[in-house]
DNA sequence: CTCTTGCTTCGATTTCTGTCGAGATAGACC
DNA sequence: GGTCTATCTCGACAGAAATCGAAGCAAGAG
């Protein structure tokens, strides 16, 4: 995922002042891979995941700790776990019979800088 | 829409130290709600409009600024423009001939609100 | 080795989304 | 009034995404 080999942290303004939404434009392919990150959090069963894993005890979880939270059949589950890892944004490690994902905060902080003073600066 | 009545500042550590995210797990509705948000924003066109929009000169922008700089007709531009305006991302004021968006910085200071702290915090 | 448990992948179905062309609406100008 | 321009709405279609059941794979227990 190219969000992952640092274009984000080359979006204008990024190490400035300012939100780089609202310094200039975005160039089409800064927006492809932003978009990716607000796509995977675009549904609210993945961000409920999102905050699941990461406000849950030692900042990670197993997938037994969420699938029981939803109405949803464990394909499911492990479908929105996919796109979530996929975005970059969980990472998930087995150990012993359970699979344990936590939360990737330097692709949070980097949707945080991009957001952040657009709001603040008006 | 709901994330225009106020339920967004409900959302618990909003006003305190951490972020929502991460402090406890979302509920449904926030999920929903939040996720509204985040999808308006997972798309590259949108995402761009949205930039173009903040950064243009007085920031505002009317539509005829923004449908020549993508390869799309102009039902299109319009369609994402009410999806941003119907997700309270954007405002449109017809002033004369042309309508004039901007966009809605507390809304998305809200989105920043719910992230910042996430990354900052590890 | 076999059985069970936890999680993922596969394939199918249904619903949602992006895009367009055609037509509608609103205002400016003559 | 008529016409032109700017923008939106509507209806249709193709591609994407969410969900499920069935099957597969990995790890531990017996």
């Amino acid at each position: 995922m190219s969000n992952q080999t640092g274009l984000l942290t080359e979006l204008p303004g990024v190490a400035g002042c300012c939100s780089p939404l609202v310094r200039k434009p975005l160039t089409a392919p800064q927006a492809v891979d932003l978009s990716r990150l607000f796509k995977a959090m675009g549904d609210p069963v993945r961000l409920r995941l999102l905050s699941l894993i990461a406000s849950h005890e030692g900042g990670e979880a197993c997938v037994c700790d969420l699938s029981g939270v939803f109405d949803l059949t464990g394909p499911t589950i492990s479908h929105h776990l996919k796109v979530l890892r996929e975005a970059g944004l969980i990472a998930g490690e087995r150990r012993g019979t359970w699979i344990y994902y936590r939360i990737q905060p330097e692709v949070l902080a980097q949707l945080a800088a991009v957001l952040r003073p657009a709001g603040a600066s008006v």
